[in-house]
DNA sequence: GATAGATACTTGAGTTATCAAGTAATAATT
DNA sequence: AATTATTACTTGATAACTCAAGTATCTATC
């Protein structure tokens, strides 16, 4: 008789199902990454509507130099514009485009018309205390 | 005002989570990936210890190419076997092998107890629901 | 029982992240 | 105020995926 560990279980599911969702987000933001709908999003709700690349690090997951290598291309192509910070050389804000707005508009409608199907109706009035706990485990096991 | 989206809210959270999760995984269970970890977890309470690729494929949430691609190495250093199926020559089974176990088991225990930092015990008892509801949106994401 | 379609897998080319190591600026310590 | 430690960020090398396209085999249909 085999004893199911329910942690090991969850965390199982948990990568399965995001490994899944990310794919499929992926070919469904008009062209935007999941991640990248996580940047532009976190940047619309900021106040000033600007971010440190290392804030924005903590808020996707990424190490600094992922989100380097995210922005990079953003950039390139209008999503994002950068300031300086006048009181800390080191860092280089990062902020939302209009264009990077307008995208980010379409995504959001996209993603909860998505949402909308994936996750059961009647699951979800249970989805905030789930995404409280679920960040409370990404606190913890957050190691800078 | 703004209204949050709690659907939006759990994606954002889940792939953050997630993102930390795989990282502190990665070096923290004796040299095996959480997707190495997953398929030898998988391959262990297997019926007769083996499965094909493409289910293998479904369980960790990957591709049928990043499979192929995950287990290369890992048959290389001798954590898994590859058997045929007499049924249909288009398949190759994968086995666990003994070191695999032994892996496998040190694994388990290192997840074991970092799980038991990283998930408040307060929330144990709601796990299994957790998991079911994460399995039936990743079931309900998942398109072949 | 030939042919069209589906399934299982692999491979080439490209993308997206990592880690480790480096630069530059700020903060703390003496 | 000089030194040391810390923080913010970037870069080179590499790992771990993806998609699209290919091969081989099996299944269904006519």
């Amino acid at each position: 008789m085999q004893k199911i560990n329910h942690s090991i279980k969850f965390i199982l599911e948990l990568t399965r199902t995001l490994s899944i969702l990310n794919r499929r987000f992926d070919s469904a933001l008009g062209g935007l990454s999941l991640n990248e709908f996580t940047i532009l999003h976190n940047l619309n709700i900021a106040t000033n509507e600007k971010k440190r690349r290392i804030d924005l690090a903590n808020k996707v997951g990424l190490t600094a130099s992922g989100v380097t290598r995210l922005l990079l291309p953003m950039e390139k192509i209008g999503l994002i514009k950068n300031g300086k910070n006048e009181n800390d050389a080191r860092t280089r804000y990062v902020m939302i485009s209009s264009s990077g707005k307008r995208m980010l508009d379409k995504a959001t409608e996209d993603m909860k018309f998505l949402l909308n199907e994936l996750i059961p109706s009647k699951e979800k009035s249970k989805l905030k205390a789930l995404s409280e706990l679920i960040a409370e485990i990404g606190a913890r096991t957050y190691i800078k």
